[in-house]
DNA sequence: ACAATTACCTATTGACATGGTAGGTAATTG
DNA sequence: CAATTACCTACCATGTCAATAGGTAATTGT
């Protein structure tokens, strides 16, 4: 029941890229070095957020990244979503597709896990980057 | 962010224990056998339950385990976190204790991830394992 | 006495995920 | 020409998961 770093990274890069943007290209360089990240390590988890259109990425000279959204327009969902995969707490793929289910007793317990991953679903998608910020 | 078999196999001893009751004693073999799960991975599930008063193991002939609450007032949350251990999306020790603390933007992130601890233990706490046999 | 059963211990294994590190090429841009 | 992202492969060290295997001890009903 741990989110992992990919998904904190992505965070803290979105919530960097969001207070040091005025409207520039901010090098992933800078942002690695401020939050301590490894730069190769930042390079592997960028890749789904750009493809998301989430945030944008510029080659070149003075190049980097640069939000797409506005900050209040981003939830934390989202971003762990795209990072993490899907915020399920159970992959119960066994029993779906094959009924009746061999197991009776798990799959009484489906239900709450389908309302858990709502529930968590949600919560996240009601934080914004924005309200990160204003921590 | 996955719950794993430990957690998920003690539910359903739970469940099986719950239903098959009538006061007496049931072996774990026959649970393991009725659940699919190896005897030997359960024997070293259920110590914690019993350390903690949810069910009682009694040795000899005609022994076996028993519930000592009603199903009603076992929480699906009490018996996660005694077989995952603390049900906390991410276990941010780090920050704790040493102030000022050295991540500035990923600390901004700590009321979010303690409110959606929150919102899933009060989940999970809210579910019974009676609820669970009603399925 | 005997069989059944939990209680508790150690050790091992295979598969997989995590959290990187390392190094390179290509394309783009000021 | 330098800076920078884009994208790729390969590797590694560590830890966790999900068992499997085997044993001893203690307890209990018959």
């Amino acid at each position: 029941m741990k989110v992992s770093t990919r998904g904190r990274y992505a965070l803290r890069v979105m919530i960097d890229l969001a207070e040091h943007s005025g409207g520039e290209y901010i090098a992933m360089r800078e942002i690695a070095a401020r939050q301590a990240i490894s730069l190769k390590y930042l390079e592997r988890i960028l890749p789904s957020l750009v493809e998301a259109g989430i945030i944008e990425g510029v080659q070149g000279k003075g190049g980097g990244y640069r939000l797409l959204k506005q900050p209040g327009e981003i939830s934390v969902g989202e971003i762990l979503r795209l990072t993490e995969g899907e915020l399920a707490p159970v992959s119960c793929d066994s029993c779906v597709g094959q009924l009746p289910c061999t197991r009776t007793a798990d799959c009484r317990t489906k239900p709450m896990w389908d309302e858990l991953k709502r529930v968590i679903n949600d919560y996240l998608d009601s934080v914004t980057i924005e309200a990160l910020m204003k921590q």
